[in-house]
DNA sequence: CCTCAGGTAAGAG
DNA sequence: CTCTTACCTGAG
């Protein structure tokens, strides 16, 4: 059932910390990290195990659909347009930006199916990665096809609108349910309306998603991004609300401020350089040293 | 028991 | 257009 390792991308800047922040960094909650460096996600409706060895990164298909190594190419964005995607960013004379690439390199947007980055960017609001990860799966699991290995495949728009809102609430959504629950009714009543936002220019784009309920600037950006290949989309979110802040000494903008301000600065790619500006705050202070946490203790133990 | 978390919508100034 | 606040729920 399970394909031969075969390895893909050779001619591309990869990295397993880069990698590893691509899949289960935030930006898709459709791959699970394993033991000795494999990841294992559902693209569409195929099952894909990654690997990386020895400086090489490996696939291999492991349940659903068949799916070629065209397909995995361009959902992992291993082509030319990286590579000068990366090179247009102002890395040159932003020392910060310059930073956070060198500390994920390769570190790319996955270009996915914009519906199934919909539903996941609408429950995503004041809930945590882990939180969002698992909601997503219950609900693919109760409506999506059976992949085999407990994997399942985004149930689609149409299988989502015969959720009720109480359903949704059922699942764990809270509030959120009620955006499920109109988006999914708002889509039933205008057909073609996912399909046609890939081929509007960005701004328009932007627009008409926030049309939809529970859909505000910060996620019809990361649909956008994440499903819509908008690099110039620029989510800004709590991490990178505190990256602007903090790095670029941005204390007392807007958010308004901050999207004009990216849109000059970073440029046409400007989605790329906050999922690197992105990856860097939110790993600030993960590694854990351990002589510290020893002088830590020694101070909580007054009383 | 209390606070807070990948935001959005609604209302007020 | 900026600023506040409520909104569900579960984890720390």
């Amino acid at each position: 059932m399970t394909s031969p390792w075969r390895p893909i991308g050779q001619k591309y800047h990869l990295s397993h910390g880069g990698l590893d922040e691509t899949l289960v960094g935030g930006q898709s909650f459709a791959w699970t990290s394993l033991p000795d460096n494999i990841w294992t996600g559902v693209i569409t409706r195929s099952v894909v195990e990654l690997r990386w060895k020895e400086g090489q990164l490996c696939w291999r298909h492991a349940g659903g659909e068949a799916i070629t190594e065209e397909s995995i190419l361009d959902y992992l964005w291993l082509d030319d347009t990286y590579t000068r995607a990366v090179d247009e960013l102002p890395w040159r004379t932003d020392s910060v930006l310059k930073n956070a690439i060198q500390g994920f390199p390769g570190l790319r947007i996955l270009r996915q199916p914009l519906d199934e980055v919909l539903l996941v960017f609408l429950l995503s609001s004041a809930k945590s990665i882990p939180q969002i990860r698992q909601l997503c799966r219950k609900i693919h699991k109760l409506l999506g096809e059976d992949l085999g290995g407990e994997n399942y495949a985004f149930p689609g728009w149409p299988s989502l609108s015969a959720l009720s809102e109480s359903d949704a609430r059922a699942l764990g959504m809270g509030y959120r349910a009620k955006y499920l629950v109109g988006t999914a009714g708002f889509l039933q009543e205008r057909p073609g309306f996912l399909e046609n936002i890939r081929e509007k220019p960005y701004e328009e784009a932007h627009k008409l998603l926030m049309e939809l309920p529970g859909v505000g600037p910060k996620v019809a950006d990361c649909v956008l991004l994440f499903g819509g290949e908008k690099t110039e989309a620029f989510p800004i979110d709590t991490w990178i609300l505190q990256s602007l802040q903090k790095q670029y000494g941005m204390r007392g903008w807007t958010v308004g401020q901050m999207r004009e301000f990216a849109r000059i600065h970073f440029g046409s790619h400007a989605g790329l350089a906050q999922q690197f500006l992105f990856s860097q705050q939110r790993n600030l202070g993960k590694r854990e040293p351990v002589i510290a946490k020893k002088s830590n203790n020694v101070l909580s133990n007054r009383e």
